[in-house]
Parts: C-alpha cells; structure tokens; sequence
RNA sequence: CGCGGGAUAGAGCAGUUGGCAGCUCGCCAGGCCCAUAACCUGGAGGUCGUCGGUUCGAAUCCGACUCCCGCAACCA
C-alpha cells in the first residue's frame, strides 16, 4: 500500500478522571466524518484515540481508592472505548498510555531528544499550597494566593527536574509555520499561535520528583525521575503506530491529521513540534483546532460536574441524531452552545419531517404500486461528490449537510409538484418515483460519512428489487420527551 | 496599549473578491392528502453593536468606541 493511499487522523487522549462529556463526543463526531470520508475515498485509514493515564490528579485518586493507576482507569478506559459502539465511530487504534509499549516510545523518544542535546536538568521552583498539599501553577492563584486557603501563604519547594529545550526551536518552528500556511486550521489560530512563538519561548519542564508522584513514564537513566505527563502523552500519536519497532507501518502512516479542542493549542502545534523537530522526525500534516461548547449556556467544567452525559443523550435520541445536531448546529471551530431542545427541533424538522419522511413517502408509493427497481450504492460517485465539495476539504460539515438537505428538500418538492398518488397508470407512477428512488439513493451514500447508521439502513431498503416501506427511520419526537 | 474571537429577524446562524440583507426553527394564511399532525405555496418580522471615514454604492474596506467570550503554559 503505498502511502498517499493511506490516511491517518488522531483525537487528543481526554485524561481518565471522570466520564466522557460532550465536548468530547463531538471531537470524535468530526474526526469520524473526516475519517469515513476518506476512506468512502478509497483510503487505508488509521483513526486514533484513546486515554491518557499519567500524572498527578489521577495518581492521587488511585491512592484514594486504594488502587494501581492502571487500574483505576480501566473503567474509565473502558468507558471511553464503548464511545465507539455508541456513537458508531470507525477508530482503528484505541491507545492507552498506560500501556507498555507506548511507555516504550515515549522512553525512546526521550533518549532521542536528549541525544540532539536538548533535555537538561535544572532547578525548578514550584509553589505549594500546604492547605491543598497541591503545587499550584499561576493560573490557579488569584493574587498570588491559594483560592482554597487565602490565608496562608504559599510555600516555595525546589527540585531538579528535567528541561526540554523549547527555546531552540523558535525560527525552527516559525519556518516551518511559513512553509506550511495550511499547518493549523482555522487560520485565526494559526495566527494566536505564531505570535506566541513569535514573542519568545521558554524551556519548559518535562519530569516530576518520582518519590512525589510515581504515575508516570520512568525517565531513562536516571531513577528518582518520571516524565511529566504531557511529555509522554504526546508521544501517542507515534506509537499508536508503533513507532520506534514497526517503522513500516510508522513510514506508512505518519504524519497525522491532528485533531483538538482550542485549550490544546500550544501542546499540538509549538510544544509537540518542536519535541519531533528534536527527535529528527517529520511533523504532523495539519492540526484542526476545535472549539468548546457550553451546556445550556454555562461553561463544561468537570468540577462543577454540568458535563452532558453523551451515553444519556445517545439513549434517547441515538447516535445519528447526536451526531446530526452536532455536525450541523455547532460551527466546528468556533464555541457553541449544546441545548437538548435545539436538538430535538433539529430532529423533528430535518431528521423525522425531512429525510425520514421523504424515504417513507416515497418507500410507501413504490411498495403500494409494486414498483420493482434495479438500483445500485455508488460510492465511487459519493466519493466523488464529496471529495469536488471544498466545503467538506475546509471541514464545514454543516455545509455539506446544508446542501444535501437542499436534494432533500428538492426531492419533497418534486414529489408534491407530480403527485403519483394522483395518477393511475403504473407506468407514469413509476416514471415519478424511480428517479426519485435513485436520488434517495444518491443522497444515503454521500450522508455515508455523517450518519452510517443511516445511511446504511436506507442505502439497503432502496437497493431492494421490490422497495417496501419498512420502519420509520426517525418517530417524531414530542419536545416534553426530553425529559422522559 | 498582552494575544485572539464575537455582536446580522423572537431564537440559532450564513453572508468568500464591496452591488436589491439570506437560511433554518418558531409564528400566520392557503393548498395537498402519498407520507411520521408530516409535505408544498405564500406572508409577517432586521436602523446588520455605536460613531465617523473611503466610495456612485458598505453587513462587507479603514479609523475610533461600547459590550460579551476565550487564552495567558492542568483542561476536548
């Protein structure tokens, strides 16, 4: 296989310390679309995502309830890998950070910074709120002082940790941002990120004091330290393809679509470039910064637990419909607000008064006037469609949608215009219909990367000799459901 | 003057190079009766955040201002 057939697209790895929320159900939705588009294209695609394991927050609940990192997050994991089931995602790879070959690869690629001269130990000073036994970065203090325990001041604690050398790569990253204008999507964020670098960079710190925190990848050669848990998570994305042993698998798919949520903006593109740039390996082809939603106008915070709770929302409403109502309602690089009764209004009038209810429409005549047809999935022509819709190329989802939904509507329209039900000769039915059959067609296969699970239902009703009506792809839902 | 985003109909949004302000939902009226109280046609509803400038012409370009939001090295 060679390469420009292949296509690999990774997710961040969301930290195991609490369920999965919507935010990040909808960071899967887009990379599933992008990586079903793709491969309806043609191409070998690998998807990854997976946990990320390490660090202090979660060490600390381990302790708590009495159990070995690893196994505190195998729930968790395991949560977070039935995403795929219930959201009906096409991920390939599903990494975990605890798992001992990515501990491997970061290890390695640890030994590869250092060996280029970049990883040096240095005298670090952290603040330590007492109240909390928490060190605490700035943007956890309001006036220098503990939020929790104003009261008491903060104390200074010194430890050697290890230092990568992010300083030397500022012209490096900046002509590579130059020579790439594409690097990150949308450009606005391109922008906030080259002027970061552009301003001065800091070395910044990549282990922790192993007797303080022990969850974490043991730092090569030296036992008191483990890495601090960016460093490592990071690595992911290579050896997720196992990098370093299976370089033919890494040659074949690497360098990724990298996907993420705005916070993460400094890690996918200055933080870990320049860690690969030190590590002598080509960089990622492009990193799509996502923006956040709020829950009903308030801020997803895991503390204050307002999270929407994907598994609710997908009993309810099932996995096309969340996928749906995300893709078209929420502009997938800017923030937007998730609201249950927006969802359910999208429903009603675009799944179940739209879609489904044209299939029925047009099932029920074809079925009543035993019209038989001879019609085949294209997915050569919907991979055509969608690879000629620029729209889809700069990720506007709901673009695409809007103008399937625009041959939907078209086809109601049509439909009304010639009204079959009017006519009696069985000839002059089927002149209406089959054409309209064979578009129902054409519209499944391209929704093929947005709604599979539809799209399959329909794309096997309509390639039946004898189409029959079947069951209602969408029941109308009445807006007190929501609370049922 | 730290960086960046935003303000367009009741709500959610689109408006790429300046050229009659649009889409969806909701609302009102009519039609249809195949279909999931669905579908089709028409209608009401906007000083495009404010002020100024450029132009024959500005939601769009330029300047100033107001208000919201995010980031500022834990976070999708």
């Amino acid at each position: 296989m060679s390469k420009e057939n292949n296509f690999y697209i990774t997710t961040t790895l969301p930290y195991t310390n609490s369920d999965p929320h919507i935010g990040f159900a909808a960071e899967l939705i887009k990379a599933d679309v992008i990586a079903r588009w793709q491969n309806l294209a043609g191409k070998q695609v690998v998807f990854n995502t997976g946990t990320d394991e390490h660090g202090l927050k979660i060490w600390q609940q381990a302790e708590a309830a009495g159990l070995t990192p690893r196994a505190y997050c195998d729930p968790y994991a395991a949560r977070f890998a039935s995403l795929k089931e219930a959201l009906n995602l096409s991920f390939t790879n599903f990494i975990r950070t605890s798992d001992r070959n990515h501990e491997q690869a970061a290890q390695e690629f640890w030994r590869r910074c250092a060996k280029n001269g970049d990883i040096y130990k240095k005298t670090y000073s952290v603040k330590y709120c007492v109240g909390c036994e928490l060190e605490k970065t700035e943007s956890e203090l309001i006036d220098g002082r503990c939020p929790l325990h104003p009261n008491r001041e903060l104390e200074l604690i010194e430890e050697d940790n290890y230092f990568f050398r992010f300083s030397k790569y500022q012209q490096p990253l900046l002509d590579f941002y130059q020579n790439h204008p594409d690097f990150v999507v949308p450009s606005h964020r391109f922008t906030e990120i080259k002027n970061f670098i552009a301003a001065g960079l800091q070395d910044f710190s990549i282990s922790r004091l192993k007797a303080k925190m022990p969850n974490g990848v043991p730092v090569p050669g030296d036992d008191e330290q483990v890495m601090y848990v960016w460093f490592d998570a990071l690595v992911n994305y290579i050896s997720t393809l196992g990098w370093p042993d299976d370089e033919e698998n890494f040659q074949a798919f690497w360098p990724a679509v990298q996907v993420c949520g705005k916070d993460n903006l400094r890690q996918q593109t200055a933080m870990w470039p320049a860690m690969l740039l030190s590590a002598g390996l080509p960089l990622a082809r492009q990193v799509l910064i996502f923006g956040f939603l709020t829950a009903n106008g308030q801020k997803i915070s895991k503390s204050l637990g307002n999270g929407v709770d994907p598994f609710d929302l997908l009993g309810k409403y099932g996995a096309d419909a969340l996928r749906y109502y995300l893709l078209t309602e929420i502009p997938p690089f800017e923030d937007g607000d998730f609201s249950e009764e927006r969802l359910i209004q999208k429903y009603n009038a675009d799944l179940a008064n739209g879609l489904g209810n044209l299939v029925a429409r047009v099932s029920n005549l074809l079925e009543k006037n035993n019209i038989t047809t001879s019609l085949r999935a294209d997915d050569g022509a919907a991979a055509v469609y969608l690879s000629q819709e620029a729209n889809l190329s700069s990720y506007q989802f709901s673009r695409t949608l809007q103008s399937i939904w625009q041959d939907i509507a078209a086809c109601n329209e049509e439909l009304s215009a010639r009204a079959p039900w009017k006519l009696a000769a069985k000839e002059e039915i089927a002149a209406v219909l089959l054409p309209l059959a064979e578009r129902i067609l054409g519209i499944a296969t391209r929704l093929q990367p947005f709604l599979p699970s539809t799209a399959q239902r329909i794309i096997s009703q309509f390639t039946q000799v004898q189409i029959i009506k079947g069951e209602v792809l969408f029941p109308r839902l009445d807006a007190a459901a929501k609370t049922a």
